[in-house]
RNA sequence: GGGGCCGUGGGGUAGCUGGUUAUCCUUCCGGCUUCGGGAGCCGGUGACCCGAGUUCAAAUCUCGGCGGCCCCA
């Protein structure tokens, strides 16, 4: 009788599902008419919102929020010849103000680097300045040529936390990336998002950059996300940008620098990794509606009904809660919010209102079950969000770790790739760029994962020489 | 970087070897009725991507632009 309505494609066929959830769940309205551009829609902004307020709450501990501009003169954009070389195929230019051809070309920031170093050069004075630790959240702009997709490949990336620190001495700008590991970690942690640690290849590091680690997650579809990036600087973009101190024994050095970011791939990892063929699954702290409150009114029955689910909405309001008294039909409301990756829903219907109980669902369970309505305090509640990002998290890891193969032999490299596993192999640092022949080389793994069994060090599978374990995979 | 496919109401589509009022589903709006996993009925709004060309006549054919999708490197 109730014809099943497919609204999503099954997350098997991800690329499909991936278009479709975030039109569907209404976090993007991907129809604006200018490739590799999207709109943010309320419910995705708020999602938005919510996990990178958590981000400033990590990075204010010890950053100050600052903000540059987002035009560039191009002689500051062209200043530091690798950091350009890197990113001048893809930079959009302003060339008019109005009819007039501009005197000086101006570039839409592909990064900011550029821009606050030369700032940095006034700021620092003395070593009593250091260390410099700002970020900001702004928008940047690089003209792709490949595919766009929303929240992963985009033209104007409108979430990119980039963080910017200058330090005394190459050691303590190094702290400095551990230090930004950590933060990036905790972050991942808290959105239950499985990564891996690599150091980049030379030929992939970031432009101007000492060295470059990354974090990188695996996509349903077998592809890794590059969802972070941390670079030591060393004293390359200091000696571009005179940005100088005076040591307290009064003489001048240059600063050590690092930057590190994250864009809003962090909202397409959530969404990918932790999503089902019904919607969204959201950890409770960044969902936008936390819980929803569903009242099944039977005609002649509703006061009751209705007299409990505000009282259950009053008992819950420090949380962000729905109370849905729309009209339409319960079942069309569950499909409905669990599209839109409610963690927990309360049903109340006229046996609720009789007995003084609550159905309760979880969203990634979808079981069902009978609490006494004096029980849904507050602190249950917490504890139910905290017990849900527990199993997403579990839940992530797995299927994680069923895309990763340990290889022992450049044959089956080539044929883990081309099943879209991530491969983990050994190769010393001659051989490292062989690889690129079956995949793209993610680098050597910094550190094993806790769930992860393997050891960092063995045999070149090319060469047989002394090797580090590299990631090689298909990319996003 | 190379190749292929496609643009028709908000979404998905039929029509495309040119010819009357552009098909169906869904969404949306109004009404009735219903509500424990996507109800039903009645009524209504709403579309041929843009530009040029061919033609008596273009959603339909040709070219260009813009936009989207897929495959390979």
């Amino acid at each position: 009788m109730c014809r099943l309505r497919i609204v999503l494609p099954p997350k098997s066929e991800f690329s499909d599902w991936y278009h479709e959830v975030i039109q569907q769940a209404e976090i993007m309205d991907i129809r604006y008419p200018v490739k590799g551009l999207y709109v943010w829609l309320p419910f995705g902004f708020k999602l938005r919102q919510l996990v990178y307020s958590k981000l400033r709450e990590i990075l204010d501990r010890d950053h100050d929020e600052v903000y540059f501009p987002t035009l560039i003169p191009e002689e500051l954009l062209m200043k530091e010849s690798e950091h350009i070389r890197g990113f001048e195929d893809e930079v959009y230019w302003i060339t008019h103000g109005g009819l007039e051809p501009l005197d000086v070309k101006l570039a839409l920031r592909p990064t900011s680097e550029t821009a606050i170093y030369p700032m940095f050069k006034l700021w620092v004075r003395s070593h009593a300045d250091l260390p410099l630790r700002v970020y900001q959240i702004v928008n940047v702009f690089r003209y792709e040529t490949k595919h766009t997709r929303p929240l992963i490949r985009l033209r104007e990336v409108t979430s990119f936390k980039e963080a910017h620190t200058a330090h005394r001495n190459y050691e303590e700008a190094e702290k400095q990336v551990l230090n930004a590991i950590k933060l990036y970690k905790e972050f991942y942690d808290f959105l239950a998002i499985p990564y891996m640690i690599f150091r980049r290849p030379e030929w992939d590091k970031f432009p101007g950059a000492d060295y470059t680690i990354a974090f990188d997650t695996i996509m349903p579809d077998g592809r890794t996300l590059q969802i972070g990036t941390v670079h030591h600087l060393a004293d390359n973009f200091a000696k571009t940008f005179d940005i100088k101190y005076e040591t307290p024994n009064g003489d001048h050095a240059y600063v050590h620098q690092t930057c590190y970011g994250i864009s809003e791939r962090c909202i397409a990892s959530l969404i990918s990794i932790h999503g089902d063929d019904l919607g969204l699954i959201l950890p409770f702290d960044v969902a936008p509606v936390q819980i929803v409150i569903i009242p099944i009114l039977y005609k002649g029955k509703e006061e009751g009904v209705i007299e409990l689910s505000r009282k259950l909405y009053e008992r819950l309001k420090e949380f962000r809660v729905v109370l849905d008294d729309s009209d339409e039909r319960p079942g069309a409301k569950y499909y409905k919010w669990e599209l839109k990756g409610v963690p927990i829903r309360f049903e109340i219907g006229p046996r609720e209102a009789e007995n003084n109980k609550v159905v309760v669902s979880f969203r990634d369970e979808r079981r069902k079950f009978s609490v006494a309505f004096d029980d849904v305090t507050p602190e249950r509640v917490v504890d139910w969000g905290r017990g849900l990002r527990e199993r997403l998290r579990w839940k992530a890891i797995e299927s994680v770790r069923e895309k990763i193969l340990i290889c022992r032999s450049v044959e089956d490299v080539a044929d883990a790739v081309e099943k879209r596993l991530l491969v983990l192999t050994y190769s010393c640092e001659d051989c490292e760029r062989e690889f690129e022949n079956y995949g793209s080389v993610l680098g050597k793994l910094e550190e094993v994962p806790e769930w992860l069994d393997v050891s960092l060090e063995g045999e070149c599978v090319m060469c047989g020489g002394k090797g580090y374990l590299v990631g090689v995979a298909r990319t996003y």
